[in-house]
DNA sequence: TCAGCAATTATACAAATGAATAAATACTCA
DNA sequence: TGAGTATTTATTCATTTGTATAATTGCTGA
């Protein structure tokens, strides 16, 4: 009996840090920031709280991390259906709103993270960095796509109407998001989508329903 | 010197209440969750904590108290705009947008008091029997507003379609709301009315922007 | 194989929090 | 006016929270 097994594993730096991230994420969607204490990320994450300071300086740090995890994945799940070769620009713009008026964007779990995290923005300096920043890098994306879009179907804009159109268009996809995120079941499937092209088309003044149900 | 000046007023229930659901309010919009403690609240009703188990049975039951009265309040602040008599249905319309976005119902302590509400709608019952209430009020409210503006105007609409718009239009005035009271400052005065008119105008198939500057 | 270091655990601590209870006091009405 | 009562304050308590420090222990390279 002098094998005894080990009492704890060690993990690259890196790949701790994200399973905390993972943890931290998690509880926030399930139970609020204030689920989120540094023992129950520790918990989940199947560690002693004491590595949490070993890894971030701080909890506050810990969450700036997280946010900032979170936010380039939801903008990487709504822009990476764009970026197929050989479409057309229509169809690219019809993609990003397609995946983004769908699972796992539109989510309970992901209106909560941005609730969640939304308290924070006005505090921290850092996270109120991060969220500007990834709200400006979606908006542009969609301004370009819209801009793209109309180009090839040879409808002329000037440089503010495109900016208007994309805050437009923004809202409709955010608001929609938050409706169907925050009220899960209220709507059919696909049933977001198709209201999400509909409305945009109508903005932008291009059909985007692809589906043809006039009705 | 047997005089002593009072060391408290004694205040009718409801006054108090209300006072206490101010305090937590502001204190909500301005820390989070997090910063509204029964003790800061109390100090910023200018009473000591014990007062507020006397007058509610629990934190959480004052949070309750004070979601509903806001929401209440924001319903109010972008329906009232719609009684006024005498005008057409397409300008009842028009006057609800509009109030949904200008402050001061656009206003970054107001979104993060949702957020901070957001969080507690999933665990709380009552949190969550609220919200859903609100939401439907408002969202009906809006599709008979838009079925009485298109009957006006002699458009006629199937019910199902009737509710996509309703459903896309809340979306939009929740969506801009939301960039407006998140980034103040990034958009002009008048900028967010005038989108929202512009884009709800193209959804139902009705021109609502009465400024008619074709920019 | 074993010494040294980095990763992890274990323990402790001060501050903050919601709740509970006891004590004080302003108002009312007979 | 003064006794009774509803309102408010004052104080205490058990938990929880973030942080800090000391004690282990798994891993790597010579």
């Amino acid at each position: 009996m002098t094998e005894s097994l080990p009492k704890f594993r060690r993990e690259p730096a890196e790949k701790r840090k994200e399973t905390l991230i993972f943890a931290t994420l998690s509880l926030i969607a399930e139970q609020g920031v204030q689920g989120a204490t540094v023992r129950a990320i520790a918990e989940r994450a199947e560690v002693t709280q004491g590595l949490i300071r070993y890894h971030f300086s701080s909890k506050e740090d810990l969450i700036s991390a997280a946010y900032e995890h979170h936010m380039n994945h939801m903008n990487d799940l709504t822009v990476a259906p764009a970026a197929v070769p050989d479409i057309s620009c229509r169809a690219r713009l019809v993609a990003v709103i397609e995946a983004g008026l769908m699972p796992p964007v539109v989510d309970p779990r992901s209106v909560s993270l941005w609730a969640g995290f939304i308290n924070m923005v006005r505090e921290d300096a850092r996270m109120h960095a991060i969220h500007q920043q990834t709200y400006r890098d979606f908006c542009d994306r969609l301004e370009v796509l819209i801009g793209a879009a109309l180009d090839e179907a040879k409808i002329g804009t000037t440089a503010p109407q495109l900016r208007r159109l994309g805050i437009a268009c923004n809202a409709v996809i955010d608001g929609l998001w938050m409706e169907g995120s925050a009220l899960p079941g209220a709507f059919k499937p696909g049933e977001l989508p198709q209201i999400g092209l509909k409305s945009i088309g109508a903005i932008i003044g291009m059909d985007l329903d692809t589906t043809k149900d006039h009705s």
